[in-house]
DNA sequence: CTGTTAGCGCTTTCAG
DNA sequence: CTGAAAGCGCTAACAG
């Protein structure tokens, strides 16, 4: 039933307006939730709208209200199955909540500052971080211009900007008591040099943990990235060490898939039976049956909707005082436990 | 050196304007690539800009222009790690361009009008789907409102969009001749049950390639799901049929670990001496140690080039007819054959 | 090269 | 509840 106007191009609520034969602020309201319309004048504007093949200009709209309904997602190292649940969580949830979420991909080296600045100019009304902590000085300008930030597992800065965890603390701890209830003597960290953020907690807490809790210290073997890579590079150092061990913590599951195959590959240590081993997010692939890897589970469904929480809980009050929050994570025992 | 002024929020160009002495336009050509401002002028707006921490609001840039430099992409299946490879680099690549991308997460059934009904009301400047293909009509709305879409290894569709694809037909024909120049007398497909359109593609191709050079033809073992545990459903099947079969062609890498997973844990059949095996997409897990798995590769840079071209060129000539891109695909020997 | 003028499409007071 | 009018921040034509 579309009527093409002689001039082609985008129906503006004007042309909505006309046809329906009120004003263009009827219109609006009509598209305005919570705006008081006539049912009557309601049902000839959508009318018209329908017929005429109305779309809100967005753009438009975010240009009067200051506010659009943008929202910045800054990810590094999408090759981490880890992180891609987190953003299509997160995508889905902002996406639920009538945002939009603009995705920048970082490098995982970069300054998030450059990539943050991009968003700034689209008016995003907020920016949700997933990749290294930016500095702080982005953060406050964001801030003074009232655009909410979200950090997702990052370090605490010296800013009003919220945070969402899980509880890394717990996870070095489950893993540390775990392997040890299960028998092991002497316990091996294995990790990326240059950890993020989540990472030195989850090592900090373990390695304190084995040192509480038995007499020999954990000993350390590190990757050069915190990759499948990185996790097989680190179990060729501890092999070479030539010292004991039957207990492993990987920091993250990707590292520890590679942990795992560069073990099975080497054969000495079968798993789980001289070699347990014990990873950290509960990827998919850590599921898989080729893997059965043990794991500890946070949930990226209940980590979005944080997310989104600190977002609105924002946007309602400017000004309250940051918030951390915490999420809960837990055990999941597969095959490379006993 | 920031100078607040007494009233807060955004610096906007008439800002900038005064402090530099100077007219909103001047302000606007600086920031415009190609106006023509004298040096000093725009020396002078430059300085001020940053002094005032100017931004150009690029909302309503877009909203006199009549297009702005979003652009959408519609995405399922992001537990693939093929689909979160493309959709990664074409982000970069639209990025480097000075698009911003919007990522909208489609269910894999849905259908995708919706979600691009969503976007229109961003007035994206484009569209790129690598979900489902989206039905005829709103393509036609997106190109009547000259919104181009892109679809990424999607099925043909009778209205003006521009599609890139890989080269599909080839990955089947390839994958048959090295099975069969591998020495393999009894060959398998395996596929989900609902296959998209490149995975029809792959299909016909290996089953005829096959039906051609080989006096046996190819069997079909599907499983129900387009993914790692489809892949083990399948080889289940073809365990349970007991019939002869040393060669498998998987449709996509995706399937294929599942595949091999599963026949590893039979055991029946040792990988590559008695069955040999081949995936499709060459995402990084199948260069995994635990896995080394041969395939054929389909280049996600160039992939994202391609799109990123297509969506230029149909801005700079919107009447052009529509264009089909095909890249090119090649062998990756592994160890999952001979 | 520069400033003035007139909108882009929408929302939002403010009277009626 | 409704319409008229003003304006969000910017750009594009046009004279100068």
């Amino acid at each position: 039933m579309k009527n093409d106007d002689d001039k082609a191009g985008p129906v503006t609520s004007l042309d909505v307006a006309k046809r329906a034969g009120v004003s263009r602020s009827a219109v609006s309201r009509t598209f305005t939730p919570g705006a008081s319309v006539a049912p009557e004048t309601r049902k000839k504007v959508l009318e018209a709208a329908k017929d005429l093949g109305y779309r809100v200009n967005q753009l438009a709209r975010s240009l009067t209200n200051k506010r659009s309904a943008l929202v910045g997602i800054v990810a590094a190292n999408l090759d981490n199955p880890f992180r891609v649940e987190q953003i299509e969580q997160i995508s889905r949830r902002l996406i639920e909540q009538n945002f939009r979420p603009i995705l920048m991909p970082a490098e995982a080296s970069e300054d998030p500052s450059h990539v943050i600045g991009l968003l700034l100019e689209y008016s995003v009304s907020g920016v949700i971080v997933t990749s290294d902590t930016p500095p702080q000085a982005i953060c406050q300008e964001c801030v003074s211009l009232g655009v909410p930030v979200v950090l997702v597992n990052k370090r605490d800065i010296d800013a009003p900007v919220d945070r969402v965890l899980m509880d890394n603390e717990n996870c070095g701890r489950i893993a540390a008591e775990t392997l040890l209830r299960q028998g092991c003597r002497q316990l091996a960290l294995i990790t990326s040099q240059s950890p993020s953020f989540s990472l030195e907690v989850r090592q900090t807490a373990f390695l304190q943990t084995v040192a509480d809790q038995c007499e020999r210290p954990a000993r350390v073997f590190t990757g050069r990235f915190q990759n499948y890579e990185g996790g097989a590079e680190a179990v060729h150092h501890l092999l070479q060490s030539d010292q004991v061990c039957d207990g492993i913590f990987c920091v993250t599951d990707y590292m520890a898939l590679g942990a795992l195959d560069a073990l099975r590959m080497d054969g000495r240590k079968p798993v789980p039976k001289l070699m347990q081993i014990i990873g950290c997010d509960d990827i998919r692939q850590a599921a898989w049956q080729g893997y059965g890897l043990t794991t500890i589970r946070q949930d990226t469904q209940k980590l979005a909707d944080a997310v989104v929480a600190a977002l609105l809980t924002r946007f309602a009050n400017p000004d309250a005082p940051a918030t951390t929050r915490i999420l809960p994570v837990s055990l999941i025992e597969r095959s490379t436990t006993l």
